[in-house]
RNA sequence: GCACCCGUAGCUCAGUUGGAUAGAGCGUUGGUUUCCGAAACCAAAGGCCAGAGGUUCGAGUCCUCUCGGGUGCACCA
């Protein structure tokens, strides 16, 4: 499986880097393949760097030698070789540079790339009856920018809400609802009054032990299959949760090509387990069903039916696998789930693997580090927890406030706060790696300046601003005067790193790489417009010029607001 | 007890698959607005990359151990 997506047309600097690596390669009798291109420490000396230490004893010669032998052996059209002791740099001649670089930044497909592959993204997946909270914003919110990154890059993209609606919880929800349930709180706030029930549940189920003999019971009830009371209730629970959910979506822009719940799988549990026995890879274990895993050095072994019948996550798990597979064979599916669930991932894929199914390999877990409070890990039954709703209104209160005060005579400003806040809470998120867990700081999060959300927005608006008073048609960028422009060169080497950038960022599913690309291009284009102003110069072809190379900053700001799902106001 | 993840500036984080003098933001100090938007820009100060060994031309990055934080380890999801 090809996890590299070849663009259309190598735009940005990778027009350079293909030619640079094809000379390299023949000069140095290797595969271009193996090459990599690095960035000289100092901006300075050059768009690329090869270190030679590594090639130089096939040469026979020192690294400074061989680095000193190749720049003046290699001709690359517009690239000028130099070497600095062991480092090869290459320049970028600053005319081509602007001229690729922006011209590429224009095009609609601009750093994207064209692969049959299709990709399936599992996030999200929050569970029925519960609100969602700051805790699912990582899935959420890194699982889209994924789907989308590979959007582009060309892949045929299925996202999917593996939405948790089944298991023995809605055994105890249902049983905690025949107790205490009240049809009236339930049509005025469901998710309150599902969430008070459950936290009820567990309060009282240490002292009153026929509560989780009842949920047992009702979970049967569900599992059975027949249409009845309890599952009536529960597809009226699931129904009310998913509107709040779909509430939640719509503010962050997410769509879903499937939401299927658990409970989806439903039917393909029993021909799941006939398989696995098939498979002979089931044993009886204190009257439980499980697969041992040691063969795939695994201690503990996945449980695939408790003792008393009923399924298990990792059975419904296995069932939706493969359906899937079944259904999309998929070239890669990526599980966006936190990294406390790293072990249930590596014995479902062991099980896979033992009934010898190797698109298995194709199955990946993208693992996030928790959020957590000050006070310490969020739990919804100690209520412990912060609305995910509540972070957006937050958010989007103080940006209302912001444009208040900086912009009070803006139009829709409702509208532009919601686009502020909103974007302020994404980016805060992708802005840290995915592994490392993250201590919810409402400071942090609602910080409009400095590497946040807005500040992106704000570089975004300002271009979108000055293109506005120029109103003017854009000339054809062949009809430019490009020895006009003498600065930018930062600006067009960080923007032509953006195809790179995705790239990356699709192959190691760590979306902080485009979100750090994208502050570079912002920051070096606020330098930019700062120190070439555009308009009002007296000078028409200068203009359009600097005008051109606007709409090139607005139009990469925009489509990597738009790929990490951080909207982006025209105005704020 | 075993396994996995994390430890970089006062704080929050990057660090180009092992390369050149470790970089941003916040905060601190100082500067920039009769000029396309100051949610911005420019500058200064701030570091024994948790600690100790090892691997090699070269280590924040790889290996081993120690310390500190987090997470998981059979009938929850």
């Amino acid at each position: 499986m090809a996890t590299h997506s070849a663009p259309k047309q190598p735009n940005g600097l990778d027009f350079f880097a293909d030619a640079i690596r094809a000379a390299l390669a023949t000069a140095l009798d290797l595969e271009p393949a193996v090459l990599v291109l690095e960035r000289p420490r100092e901006e300075a000396h050059g768009e690329f760097a090869v270190p030679c230490f590594r090639f130089a004893k096939a040469a026979a010669c020192s690294p400074p030698q061989l680095a000193a032998k190749l720049a003046a052996e290699l001709h690359i059209a517009d690239v000028c070789a130099t070497a600095i002791g062991p480092f090869l740099n290459f320049q970028i001649d600053p005319q081509r540079l602007a001229y690729v670089v922006l011209s590429s930044a224009l095009t609609a497909d601009f750093a994207s790339g064209q692969q049959g592959l299709t990709t399936i993204v599992e996030f999200s997946s929050p569970n029925i009856a519960k609100p969602m909270h700051v805790g699912h914003m990582r899935t959420t919110v890194i699982g889209a920018a994924l789907a989308r990154i590979f959007q582009h890059l060309g892949h045929k993209v299925i996202r999917i809400n593996h939405i948790g609606d089944w298991g023995s919880q809605f055994g105890k929800l249902v049983a905690a609802w025949q107790r205490w349930g009240s049809e009236e709180n339930l049509q005025a706030d469901p998710i309150a009054e599902l969430l008070q029930l459950y936290v009820r549940f567990h309060a009282e189920e240490a002292a009153d032990s026929s509560l989780a003999a009842d949920a047992k019971i009702a979970f049967q009830k569900l599992e059975s299959g027949v249409e009845n009371e309890t599952r009536k209730t529960w597809r009226h629970f699931t129904e009310l949760s998913l509107r709040e959910f779909e509430r939640v979506y719509a503010r962050f822009g997410i769509t879903f090509d499937f939401v299927r719940g658990e409970s989806w799988y439903e039917d393909k549990l029993e021909a799941l387990s006939q398989w696995l026995d098939e498979c002979g890879v089931t044993e009886l274990s204190d009257g439980a069903t499980i697969v041992n895993l040691e063969s795939e050095g695994i201690k503990t072994p996945c449980l695939v039916k408790t003792a008393h019948g009923t399924t298990l996550y990792a059975t419904r798990d296995l069932a939706a696998a493969k359906s899937r597979w079944e259904e999309f064979h998929f070239d890669q599916l990526l599980y966006v789930v936190g990294a406390e669930q790293t072990l249930h991932f590596q014995q479902f894929k062991a099980v896979l693997k033992r009934c010898g199914a190797t698109w298995q390999e194709r199955m990946e877990h993208v693992p996030f580090g928790l959020i957590r409070l000050a006070e310490g890990k969020l739990s919804t039954r100690a209520g412990r927890v912060i609305g995910l709703s509540e972070v957006l209104d937050r958010a989007v209160e103080l940006a209302r406030a912001a444009v208040e005060e900086k912009n009070p005579q803006l139009p829709n400003k409702e509208a532009i706060a919601e686009m502020v806040g909103v974007g302020a809470v994404v980016f805060h998120d992708l802005k840290h790696q995915r592994q490392k867990d993250v201590v919810f700081d409402w400071d942090e999060v609602l910080s409009f300046e400095g590497d946040t959300g807005p500040y992106l927005q704000y570089s975004h608006a300002r271009c979108c601003s000055i293109l506005r008073k120029a109103d003017r048609a854009l000339t054809s960028i062949d009809s430019i005067d490009l020895t006009l422009l003498e600065g930018g060169q930062e600006l067009f080497v960080a923007m032509g790193r953006l195809p790179q950038a995705i790239r990356e960022t699709g192959q190691k599913r760590e979306p902080v790489l485009l979100a750090h690309a994208l502050l570079k291009i912002a920051s070096a284009g606020n330098a930019y417009y700062r120190e070439n102003r555009v308009l009002g110069t007296g000078d028409l072809a200068l203009e359009n010029a600097r005008l051109l190379v606007i709409q090139a900053l607005r139009d990469t700001l925009a489509l990597g607001l738009g790929l990490l799902g951080v909207p982006a106001p025209e105005q704020m």
